[in-house]
DNA sequence: CGATTTTGACCTGCGC
DNA sequence: GCGCAGGTCAAAATCG
């Protein structure tokens, strides 16, 4: 996936909404030193406006230039992984999306394209290459399987997995992610000392989305969420019924994690994974830095504004 | 007081 | 059939 096909760098900060409309300097003839002295405030305040709507410019470039900069690495990072993912593992390439089953051959999984299966080296010995085998379907299915009879329309329920960097002091295993969740149980697993949550969708039982959040063993900086289906409905920021429809609204939610998880979706499993890693960690990286996230947040609401008025 | 979280019990599928 | 492990349930506890 191109990057900036979802991130329109392009964007019109429209920082300086009120360029267009600074009055002309037309000297008119002024009957009274009164209106002269008011005039002369007047074009003293609308010159420090000019000065802070020239400050916010070219601070407004520069976060493009940012912006810019971090949707080139994007690109790089995510042609140099598919590189390293078509060399390491090209029979990938020609399956499709696993069903979710114990029995599922280990190799058909594509979920993990970082870490969290490669952390054992290969060892030749049979039998510790079956044990090695094992352990890493045991992980796979830590994070897919799914016992319960399950109908159709869950069994082709999309699954995706996304890492986010926590504070490993954090033991609230809570993955951020726009919407409202649910816990509904906690479990230890076998093969790794942090316990595992469960979590449905607030929105649940008309919502059939869960989602399993787990310390990563081998990084527990990294919070592994697993997320399984699809929402049928709204994020509890957005307003009700039509996802495009703004309705007016002054109030901007800064929900990027979610708004990329719903463009990933629609590519297939494998991708869709790989690059919600990367987009959730671009997000996390960018929805940290407040200047940003205000920058933006002026930007929608000046587009917003901008929409409403034309 | 309703909503949410916690946690032990129970259910289910899989491998032996 | 049995044991194991992951997933879910539901009563009790906690929170706002």
């Amino acid at each position: 996936m191109d990057g900036s096909s979802f991130l329109d760098i392009s964007l019109d900060l429209n920082t300086n909404p009120f360029s267009a409309k600074l009055p002309k300097k037309e000297v008119s003839v002024l009957a009274s030193t009164h209106l002269k002295r008011k005039w002369l405030e007047q074009d003293e305040s609308a010159s420090e406006l000019r000065e802070e709507l020239n400050r916010v410019n070219s601070e407004n470039k520069k976060l493009t230039e940012m912006l810019a900069r971090v949707c080139e690495s994007y690109n790089e990072l995510h042609n140099h992984l598919e590189k390293l993912q078509s060399r390491q593992s090209p029979e990938i390439e020609q399956t499709d999306i696993p069903i979710k089953k114990r029995k599922q051959d280990p190799d058909e999984f594509l979920g993990f394209p970082i870490g969290l299966s490669s952390g054992k080296t290969e060892n030749s010995s049979s039998n510790e290459d079956h044990h090695h085998h094992h352990q890493q379907h045991e992980q796979k299915n830590q994070l897919l399987s799914c016992k319960r009879p399950v109908t159709d329309s869950f069994n082709k329920a999309k699954v995706s997995t996304v890492y986010v960097p926590t504070e490993t002091s954090d033991t609230s295993l809570t993955v951020k992610d726009g919407f409202q969740w649910r816990k509904y149980g906690q479990k230890v697993t076998r093969d790794n000392p942090s316990p595992r949550a469960y979590f449905r969708c607030s929105f649940a039982p008309s919502c059939p989305v869960k989602k399993k959040v787990q310390r990563s063993a081998e990084d527990p900086s990294l919070l592994v969420a697993t997320y399984e289906g699809t929402h049928n409905h709204l994020g509890p920021n957005a307003s009700e019924g039509d996802a495009t429809s703004q309705g007016g609204s002054s109030t901007v939610t800064l929900d990027l994690v979610n708004g990329c998880h719903r463009l990933a979706l629609e590519k297939n499993e494998r991708d869709n994974t790989m690059q919600e890693v990367l987009i959730q960690q671009m997000a996390s990286s960018l929805t940290k830095d407040s200047k940003f996230t205000a920058a933006l947040a002026a930007a929608i609401s000046g587009r917003l504004m901008e929409q409403s008025r034309t």
